[in-house]
DNA sequence: GGCCCTCTTTAGGGCCTT
């Protein structure tokens, strides 16, 4: 299976996705029963989500206690929140691209994780004194309700509003869920894309680094852990693999670079997570079909949280 | 903080994320 034609398929679907969103009021609503479960499901087990046995079973194909729970509440989500202005759209529809193979073999592709493109935006750089105030996701597959944002209410004073221009009195509003309150939300929506039996890989650009722990020490502080079949890859030591006409490595990797090296247009502020998170979704499709890896090749290159220093011991 | 590079490895600077 070739990532470019998985990635092609991506964003035929994409084209049709931007700006069908879910509703954070449809999913609070029916969340509790979710969250009930999930939570039910951790009494049941006799070891946490994320252990590195439970993950080594899901990735063979078993299924967990909880992902069928997903059903439950399986009817589709409304779409009420819109994201990008039309002349924005035109932009990006040009960029779109058809999945050839499965256009003429008529063949659905068989995809073997579901792939969420993810960003944050954060007060800060610090895990542990910083915390998220937004969390946008997309999920590759793309179709009705395939993005979820929602901004979350940080519980201390945001200073770095000149970088996303994400203020306090955006933040500090009753309809804006602090993470704990998020937590259910956001297991919701990925369970109503997850496939049965199969994992679901989070992408973010450093994501190792940032975005992935930044999310470990949320949950942290709500006692919970990720879900064990949670995988992460981090699109910025791909990106570190191109290399310039002259042979030579690129002297910048980040999202900005490499939306400019790719001709992505800009369909919004940057620095606000979905915007982030479709310029994403446009670099990885460049650069997975630049470095011609495979869908299993990125799935090699997936880590889990469990797998981080952050989450071994606190520093 | 983690990773990469080099004027390196007994180190230090820069990138990348907000």
């Amino acid at each position: 299976m070739s990532l470019s034609s998985i990635c092609c398929g991506n964003f035929h679907l994409l084209r049709n996705s931007i700006g069908d969103t879910c509703s954070i009021r449809w999913l609070k609503y029916h969340s509790r029963l979710i969250y009930e479960t999930f939570l039910s499901s951790r009494r049941h087990q006799s070891r946490p989500l994320s252990t590195t046995v439970l993950a080594r079973s899901t990735r063979k194909g078993s299924k967990q206690s909880f992902s069928n729970s997903r059903h439950l509440h399986g009817k589709s989500v409304e779409s009420s929140i819109e994201v990008f202005k039309q002349s924005e759209l035109e932009q990006l529809k040009s960029l779109h691209c058809y999945n050839v193979e499965e256009e003429f073999s008529g063949v659905k592709t068989e995809w073997p994780a579901t792939i969420l493109v993810f960003d944050i935006e954060t007060t800060g750089f610090s895990r542990r004194e910083d915390r998220i105030i937004e969390f946008a996701v997309r999920d590759l597959m793309g179709g009705k309700n395939s993005t979820f944002q929602t901004l979350i209410n940080p519980e201390k004073e945001v200073r770095n509003a000149y970088v996303h221009g994400i203020s306090n009195s955006m933040l500090c509003r009753p309809d804006v869920p602090r993470f704990g309150e998020l937590v259910p939300i956001l297991l919701q929506y990925v369970w109503s894309r997850q496939m049965d039996g199969k994992p679901v890989l989070w992408v973010a650009h450093n994501g190792r680094s940032f975005d992935v722990p930044f999310l470990i020490f949320e949950f942290r502080r709500c006692k919970l852990e990720m879900p064990g079949d949670w995988l992460f890859v981090d699109t910025l030591p791909i990106a570190r693999q191109l290399v310039d006409s002259d042979g030579s490595k690129l002297s910048s990797v980040s999202l900005k670079n490499l939306r400019e090296r790719y001709n992505i247009p800009l369909t919004g502020s940057a620095h606000r997570a979905m915007q982030d998170v479709t310029t994403l979704c446009y670099v990885l499709q460049k650069l997975t079909f630049e470095l011609k890896l495979t869908v299993p090749q990125l799935l090699e290159k997936s880590f889990q949280a469990s797998d981080l220093p952050a989450t071994r011991a606190e520093k």
